[in-house]
DNA sequence: TGAAATGTTGGGGCG
DNA sequence: ACGCCCCAACATTTC
């Protein structure tokens, strides 16, 4: 009486709730008892040039943990497993007799081909192959702008999704699984290697509390105490003031519905903060649908007269910037925060992007790399429309000549230097008048707080207002070439 | 989801 | 009292 079984290919949807994939399985399970084989497999080298990072591997390493106890509580087990994912799905149904595949889909154009690929390749060997929207509210071809085209500017695509978005139903989570009872081989997690070999990852155990159910503590944290402020808040780079729920979104702990039903469960009243809060659940959207309709912007400017843009060949000053070592605090204590926790405070990433670009003349897509390196969060849509923002040469993008100050934005934003000294505590004991600018601080200053320029911090490596007016000149070469 | 340069206004010191 | 100048404060423009 019971079907064949359904296998359920986890990717980054690592939770049991709100899973279209899993949930259709265990509909059918619950119709016709068939069994379902929960499946992941680890196949970095088919994500084309975007291989995730060793912070990224950190988060993949105790989200599939955490799947593998909670899929272990339902009855089950998960199934990991190395290697391609073609070949790998057909070594399973040939082990198990599965008839069925469901999953959730995914953007990057590399493993969109791959997917189809394997989607062509089940259907024709008469195997069932389903997908699912399991990450977004809205998939970008499922809505274009007036005249027909994508979006690619914010406000509009954020009006025209709201207009279409039905907040959502979300999925419960299945009750139980139904256990595959015959013998199927699977690694275990610590057999993925995604632990570091150096133990670099010490704060990352402090900071951080990946998997599905951590992530809903979270967000409820988040959305019962800190969203009435997040219109400010937010800004504050030494203030609880976000959510940091961007790890858990992108590795599919959680899903942008359960946020938007959470906001409802809890009947927050509409306050700005809300209202903020899920405008930047937009701005995730609206990377995806920049992603997916214009896939080669991950190393390309979506605007092509940046292709002539004159950039920096300077390996010495991108080490620096990657090293928290340019001299100037906010920068520093930025690129040390994501050195120490793989994360930084997104008021932060617009400061020492902003840096790279125009202060150094160092290309987005260098800093993209560091950022997708390094980030616990790197998420190939958000990191390409946040560096494409701040080189100016995206979709929406901050228009070039917009060129941040890192004194005046630490001043602004930092103003008790709290974020600086937490991150680089041979500051600590300058004032607050000379924390964003020490090389202003008169010599018995300096000296009576510690700080030997050029020795315990750095002199700046360069000048801010010199690299203003270089940076200008350098982009009236991309105005000609319009 | 900037910053700097330039322009304007108005109060107050001063001859 | 008045015009002149200075300059802070704010507004607008430009990059």
């Amino acid at each position: 009486m019971s079907d064949n079984p359904v296998l359920v290919w986890f990717r980054r949807d690592l939770r049991l709730s709100d899973n279209p994939s899993l949930h259709s399985a265990i509909k059918r399970s619950i119709e016709t008892g068939t069994e379902v084989i929960p499946v992941f497999i680890y196949s970095p080298e088919e994500e084309g040039a975007w291989t995730p990072g060793e912070a990224s591997n950190w988060w993949l390493h105790h989200s599939l943990l955490s799947l593998a106890t909670r899929i272990e509580e339902k009855g089950s087990k998960l199934i990991i497993r190395r290697g391609g994912a073609k070949q790998i799905l057909f070594d399973l149904v040939k082990e198990t007799g599965a008839t069925s595949i469901f999953w959730n889909r995914l953007y990057e154009s590399e493993i969109i081909s791959r997917d189809t690929g394997i989607k062509d390749a089940l259907t024709k060997a008469g195997i069932e192959a389903k997908s699912f929207n399991g990450a977004l509210l809205k998939e970008p071809w499922t809505f274009k702008n007036q005249s027909g085209k994508p979006f690619q500017v914010f406000t509009p695509f954020w009006r025209a999704l709201q207009k279409v978005l039905e907040i959502p139903e979300t999925l419960p989570e299945p009750l139980d699984i139904l256990h595959y009872n015959r013998t199927c081989s699977s690694l275990k997690v610590e057999e993925l290697s995604l632990l570091p070999k150096i133990k670099w990852d010490r704060k990352f155990y402090e900071t951080w509390k990946p998997g599905e159910v951590n992530a809903q503590i979270e967000l409820d944290k988040f959305l019962s105490s800190f969203v009435d402020d997040y219109g400010s808040a937010r800004d504050i780079p030494s203030v609880r003031g976000t959510s940091r729920m961007s790890p858990s979104l992108h590795f599919g702990e959680i899903s942008p519905g359960q946020i938007f039903s959470s906001v409802n469960r809890l009947k927050i009243n509409a306050s700005s903060g809300v209202e903020h809060y899920l405008r930047e659940i937009g701005w995730r959207e609206f990377a995806h649908h920049l992603l997916v309709h214009f896939p080669h912007t991950p190393l390309e400017p979506l605007r092509p007269n940046f292709k002539n843009f004159p950039w920096a060949n300077d390996p010495k000053s991108l080490l620096a910037w990657q090293q928290g070592k340019t001299g100037y605090p906010i920068i520093d204590a930025g690129m040390r925060e994501l050195w120490a926790t793989g994360w930084m405070h997104n008021r932060v990433r617009m400061i020492v992007s902003s840096f790279l670009v125009k202060d150094l003349l160092i290309s987005w897509v260098d800093g993209a790399k560091w950022f997708w390196d390094t980030l616990v969060d790197a998420s190939l849509a958000s990191n390409t429309l946040g560096w494409q923002w701040s080189g100016g040469c995206g979709a929406d993008a901050a228009p070039f000549f917009r060129i941040f100050n890192p004194i005046t934005q630490g001043e602004k934003f930092d103003s008790n230097g709290e974020y600086v000294r937490k991150w680089i505590p041979e500051l600590s004991n300058l004032p607050n008048k000379f924390i964003h600018k020490p090389w202003e601080a008169p010599d018995n200053i300096l000296k009576s707080a510690g700080v030997t320029l050029g020795e315990s911090y750095p002199l700046p490596i360069v000048d801010h207002s010199l690299a203003r007016t270089r940076a200008l000149r350098a982009f009236d070469k991309v105005k000609a070439a319009n």
